[in-house]
RNA sequence: GGGUUGGUGAUCUAGUCCGGUUAUGAUACCUCCUUCACACGGAGGAAGUCGGCAGUUCAAAUCUGCCCCAACCCA
């Protein structure tokens, strides 16, 4: 057994587990939801590059679907693609060098699938160099038939349910992309831009004045403007309410009205409102029930409403209206300005907003009962739900789910050409494209006409991937039973991992679509995950060039030792990459590497249990029973650092350099061979969650009946040549394991978790022991000692019962005295250690009083009480710290529940 | 601009909800030790007063208020 060599040992078990199908999900579809454990990935965009948040987000969620399949049997953890947005499609058209209007829409979407192919491939093979334990059968892509066919459903069945509506309303566009888009497809751009103040006339008999200014960044939009507004406490400007203004150049007249959305601290404090520049034109243009003067198209061209402007663009317009206003005096002042202005977060185009057709999901008057399924399910960390309350009641927009973009899952609508009524596809004959397919129906059920227009939109594609759990389910709908699910156990699922920035979208569309379709909140629990920064703990980006790319992090480290690295975060904040940290995962692999090795030398792999453990070792297993406890509650909890420190901890200082060490002196022990072999099966099934690699190497090489192939591995010759007890050659007989059928095999991930075995110790005694051990071990270390060389005499006072033995043994003591005395020592009370916590609730104020009393070395003792300032402190209240010296021969050395002398 | 979350030795981090006075661990650093699993080891050491200020309290990293900084979400 040479050293642990994680570049051949890993990819080579990435391999065999995929082959294996050691993660499959095995569940029977007539299973209890609450006996297996499912996980609702949000399926990454395969054709963008895997990222540190993907490494990171799926190892988590890898912790949970590891220790839940140990513990609790069968997981479901799939795999999703997604690869039905913008990204693809844009991918597609420059893969293949087409456009895609060049296609049927179908036609375009098959190209798609192909392009998307090799992508999958790709980003396939690299989650698999995660070592996560996702089941490969259980994966779907969201641009497949089987999901289009569940949008539509979906669509279909919200729709009966009166949850969908079609609208003409205002709505977000992006004259790029020319398709209305939803609020969080918007964001915010700092743009440099022009103030302009623009003087429009006062008209009819008798004006309070004959014009004021208008301050805008947009006047190529004076021909859309429909009103003017004042606040109503603008005491300058109120004389004007009433009023009539004419807009230059264009001359038409609007009314000047009062309202108090008016922002007074900007310009003139007196506002346009066209329809629509703004949030606030809407508002108004609603409000008011003010006429719709529409003067941009969705191309963002000027209309006819223009006059002499049309056909031009909103930025050459607004150039020529400028010029002008200029030539005709309207133009007062223009000073350059930076502001922010929405726009596509897919292209930075500006965003307009036009009066459409579009279709809505109806949530706003379910704003309650989202809540309530938010409620419903746990939150890990529990402070997230914040996020999720205020999203909901910040909403002021239906859910707007109608694109109009050619490529998409349509919606399986048609309409009369006559009376527009709506015609929905069959669901039977779902997926349908109602651009290439008929209508069911001959005839309008409403006015009896025959001719009908095919809806071109398509989903949004949060339509679609809201959908995970259904599509994860297999739901579906069959015209005998109804809606149904191929593995209904599966729903509602125990866990969905998510972003911390995609609450507000991702997961709450999911819950909304979920929760309406199945009247159940789709997860138990949902984990958010924080994002990995640099290590300057700066947020990555390709701009700033500081993105670290994962596959450059594992050709320098072990997977094993990244996942050690992501163990120690907790769980939802953000966290720096650390290469340092690294280097501990690394160093721990070796550690469990290594001991391994010495436990093999040190007992068979399988001794027999004996009657009756010693001491030592029934110390050792009852502090590992508690440790397994420890473990299983945090890992249940998801509080993955916790149990990572917990067991790392116990791992290397008390079983690696106490026990261990003593184990060495007791090789002959049945009790110890046997203790040593439970401890260290133990812990390679509790780091298997963790390190999955190099648990399964070692336990495949000692345990189990999988040897490393005999290719590219030097080690295995050296390791059966090194102790042939504990590992089996391949052919070695007495336990060959069932794995010869070139499938299947026994791996640790699938093994039993832990559980406590019920051992009894004194584990006061071990903890006294242990400490003399360290005190005398750092005795030999100050004294540039070896640490094994030979004491005459020690003598302990302490509470060690049991353990002199292994105490005299691994020190290497002539003779180990236990004194039932303290030995000779003088004390001298050097200082009073007060309990406040006793002491604070019982005299308050008095406390100060007694502190500086003690100070003053103004107390006595009184038997078990103090006498200080006046009161009588009782025992509990207070401890005597003694300052003792030794006086006879030899060293006094303390610990915290002994007192070793060395002679 | 509003809201949310966070700010603990050089670095990362525990503790903060339920205040108790010597603040957890790791990494890095310094010293010593090549001892028969491991120098990616062992022993020891130095290093923080808990973003800032004010307050409540006998007692505050922990509670309250204000301020500063960062991230996220929303305007």
């Amino acid at each position: 057994m040479g050293s642990y060599d994680p570049e051949t040992v890993e990819p080579r078990w990435q391999e065999r587990w995929v082959e294996a199908e050691t993660y499959a999900y095995e569940g029977e579809p007539g299973a209890d939801s609450d006996t297996v454990y499912t996980i609702d990935t949000p399926p990454p965009t395969v054709s963008g590059s895997l990222h540190m948040g993907h490494l990171y987000g799926h190892t988590l969620q890898d912790f949970a679907a590891r220790f839940q399949r140990m513990a609790d049997g069968d997981v479901l953890f799939p795999f999703g693609y997604d690869d039905n947005g913008i990204a693809s499609e844009r991918l597609t058209e420059q893969e293949l060098d087409i456009r895609h209007q060049e296609y049927e829409r179908r036609e375009f979407q098959q190209l798609c699938r192909e392009v998307c192919e090799e992508y999958e491939a790709d980003f396939t093979e690299k989650m698999q160099a995660l070592g996560c334990s996702i089941d490969w059968n259980s994966t779907y892509k969201t641009i497949e038939p089987r999901v289009q066919r569940i949008s539509q459903l979906s669509f279909l069945d919200l729709y009966e349910k009166g949850r969908e509506y079609r609208k003409k309303a205002p709505a977000i566009w992006c004259p790029e992309c020319e398709t209305a888009i939803s609020q969080v497809e918007m964001e915010d751009l700092e743009k440099g831009s022009h103030f302009n103040d623009i003087a429009f006339e006062v008209v009819g008999e008798a004006p309070p004045r004959e014009e004021f200014i208008i301050s805008t960044t947009r006047p190529e939009l004076i021909p859309a403007c429909v009103a003017v507004f004042v606040h109503p406490d603008d005491d300058e400007n109120r004389e004007l309410v009433g009023e009539t203004a004419r807009i230059p150049i264009f001359g038409h007249e609007v009314p000047i009205i009062e309202d108090d959305r008016v922002d007074v601290e900007k310009g003139s404090g007196i506002v346009m409102c066209c329809t629509f520049g703004d949030r606030n034109d809407i508002e108004w243009y609603q409000a008011h029930d003010l006429p719709l003067r529409v003067a941009i198209d969705e191309t963002a061209t000027m209309t006819d409403l223009a006059g002499e402007y049309e056909g031009l663009s909103t930025e050459e317009a607004r150039e020529a209206i400028v010029e002008d206003l200029e030539a005709v005096g309207a133009l007062r002042d223009r000073r350059e300005i930076s502001h922010v202005v929405g726009v596509h977060e897919r292209c930075d185009t500006p965003v307009e907003f036009r009066v459409s057709k579009q279709w809505y999901v109806e949530i706003l008057d379910h704003k309650e009962a989202y809540l309530e399924a938010g409620r419903e399910m746990e939150w890990y960390p529990e402070k997230m739900f914040t996020r999720y309350k205020h999203w909901i009641e910040g909403l002021e927009w239906d859910w707007l789910i109608s694109r109009q973009r050619d490529s998409g899952i349509p919606f399986p609508v048609w309409y009369c050409e006559e009376c527009d009524h709506p015609v929905m596809a069959d669901r039977e004959e779902l997926p349908v494209d109602p651009l290439s397919d008929e209508p069911p129906v001959d005839a309008c059920p409403e006015c009896g006409h025959d001719g009908f227009v095919p809806e071109d939109d398509v989903f949004d594609t949060w339509a679609t991937s809201s959908l995970t759990p259904l599509i994860n389910a297999g739901w579906d709908w069959d015209p005998e039973e109804g809606f149904t699910m191929e593995r209904p156990e599966l729903y509602p699922f125990d866990l969905r991992p998510q972003g911390h920035d995609i609450i507000s979208f991702w997961l709450f569309h999911t819950v909304v679509k979920c929760y309406e379709h199945t009247g159940e909140v789709p997860f138990d629990a949902t984990l958010i995950n924080g994002h990995v920064l640099d290590e300057n703990r700066e947020k990555m980006s390709k701009s700033r060039g500081n993105v670290v790319d994962p596959e450059d992090v594992l050709a320098e480290y072990p997977v094993d030792a990244v996942r050690f690295w992501a163990a120690g975060t907790s769980v939802g904040d953000d966290f720096p990459y650390n290469e340092k940290d690294l280097t501990a995962g690394e160093k721990l692999l070796q550690k469990l590497w290594n001991a391994s090795k010495l436990v093999d030398s040190l007992a068979p792999a399988e001794p027999a249990e004996p009657g009756a453990l010693e001491a030592i070792d029934r110390w050792l297993l009852a502090e590992l029973d508690a440790v397994v406890a420890d473990l299983t509650d945090y890992l249940e909890n998801y509080e993955v650092a916790k149990a990572r420190t917990r067991l790392r901890t116990f791992f290397w200082n008390t079983f690696c350099d106490d026990y261990l060490e003593i184990a060495k002196t007791r090789a002959e022990s049945a009790s110890t061979a046997y203790t040593l072999r439970v401890a260290h099966r133990t812990f390679l099934k509790l780091w298997a969650p963790y390190l999955p690699h190099i648990t399964e190497e070692i336990w495949q090489a000692v345990y189990g009946g999988e040897a490393p192939r005999a290719s590219n591995d030097s080690s295995s010759a050296e390791r059966s040549s090194a102790d042939s007890r504990a590992v089996k050659p391949r052919d070695g007989g007495e336990r060959s394991g069932p794995r010869d059928d070139d499938q299947g095999f026994d791996s640790i991930h699938t093994e039993t978790w832990p559980e406590p075995r019920g051992y009894e110790a004194d584990l006061e005694a071990g903890e006294a022991a242990m400490e003399v051990i360290s005190a005398l071990r750092r005795y030999k270390s100050e004294r540039q000692l070896p640490l094994n060389a030979e004491l005459d005499a020690v003598a302990v006072y302490g509470p060690i019962e049991g353990f002199e033995g292994v105490i005299r043994d691994v020190m290497h003591v002539d003779e180990l005295e236990h004194l039932a005395e303290p030995p000779e020592i003088t004390t001298e009370v050097t200082a009073i250690d007060l309990d406040y916590a006793t002491l604070g609730p019982e005299y308050g104020a008095k406390v100060g009083e007694i502190d500086a009393a003690i100070d003053a070395g103004e107390f006595e003792l009184d038997g078990e009480e103090l006498v200080v300032a006046g009161e009588r402190l009782g025992e509990g209240l207070f401890e005597v710290e003694f300052e003792r010296s030794y006086s006879g021969a030899g060293e006094m050395l303390e610990t915290e529940s002994t007192v070793v002398v060395v002679e």
